[in-house]
DNA sequence: ACCTGAACACCGTTCAAGT
DNA sequence: ACCTGAACACCGTTCAAGT
């Protein structure tokens, strides 16, 4: 529909880009203790910045929260890259698991962005969500060419379960996170068994 | 820590308890199309009504949101004691299981609302939910005891599959819904195979 | 090119005045 | 016992004025 999304740029000039870093930074941790409806003038002020220059930095919360989970999400890609290269493809993909779920689970709210971003190409994590999608699902692929995991299983339903059990962990406390063993029962479901 | 939660009751004066029917009856379509965090004053105006009265009536959201899921969650208690009188304790499970996922996720957020209101007894839905995890801990013991389910899974486990299947629910779109299919895929975990 | 902060809009929440 | 709506607070968002 319209044009393409505002992806957030590290500006060139020292002042503004101290600022955007700056930004960053506190809107990381108000992410990550307050949720990703933490309030943007907050972290303007923590950041010591006034709430026009987080805006024209990030003119929408989706490119701020965008920007402050790039590096997770190309980490993952990165980390899939290196799994493929492994000797064993079911190893390879319940490990990238393990650690997609803790990424989609870094803050209250970001797994709900991820999954619309998934298959909303309005949105600004659109394209980096796509490519951790093809990285996944070449991971399942292969596993599933070594007869290792259901062969019916789609790389979308993939990304359910994986959501589903990021989800989990974001709800729990402390005390009580049940996402391991979720992930645990899940795989009881989609490997093969001799 | 502080008293009982306060619970919404309908009231005995005719005047309020038309006000309070119609609140709740713009509630329910207002969280329908707009999530748990639907504008309160938007539900005020719809229902015909100042928003104090509103406040009156409801003192809290998690108040509203828990007045207008009370019957779900009764009827599926309900169900289960049904259900449980049936011949096959694994059909009983599954299907309240199906019904649960559904119920679960009438608008976007209350899958959320009802995890937390699970283990935190300050939450006006606390009692309702309590009840509700009852009913699927016995059709779960049930197909247990029957040799139809894995026995290590635990009930807690039981509703965070389920409160994973319902969230994957809550982001679909109409034309791409994967929770019934992961309900399959989790199934496929939990069961016990001969 | 970047920053500031006042201004406006919207919504949640309370409460004094009413019937 | 219940209703009303003004009042206050808080936050998102824009924009004119500045460097």
């Amino acid at each position: 529909m319209n044009g393409k999304p505002y992806i957030a740029q590290r500006p060139k000039r020292a002042d503004g880009r101290r600022n955007y870093d700056a930004i960053l930074a506190a809107a990381r941790k108000a992410f990550e203790s307050a949720g990703a409806d933490a309030s943007l003038e907050e972290i303007a002020s923590q950041a010591g910045v006034a709430i026009g220059t987080l805006y024209r930095h990030f003119p929408t919360r989706a490119a701020l929260v965008e920007a402050a989970t790039r590096d997770g999400l190309e980490n993952l890609v990165a980390h899939a890259e290196r799994l493929a290269a492994g000797p064993d493809p079911l190893e390879a993909l319940l490990a990238w698991m393990r650690e997609a779920v803790v990424h989609f689970s870094t803050f209250r709210g970001l797994v709900g962005i991820l999954a619309q971003s998934m298959y909303d190409e309005g949105t600004p994590s659109h394209t980096m969500c796509s490519a951790m999608h093809r990285s996944g699902a070449d991971l399942l692929r292969a596993a599933q060419a070594a007869d290792r995991v259901r062969p019916d299983l789609t790389p979308d339903e993939l990304f359910d379960l994986l959501s589903g059990a990021a989800w989990v962990r974001e709800q729990a406390t402390p005390d009580r996170d049940g996402s391991a063993r979720f992930l645990e029962l899940v795989l009881e479901g989609i490997t093969t068994r001799g």
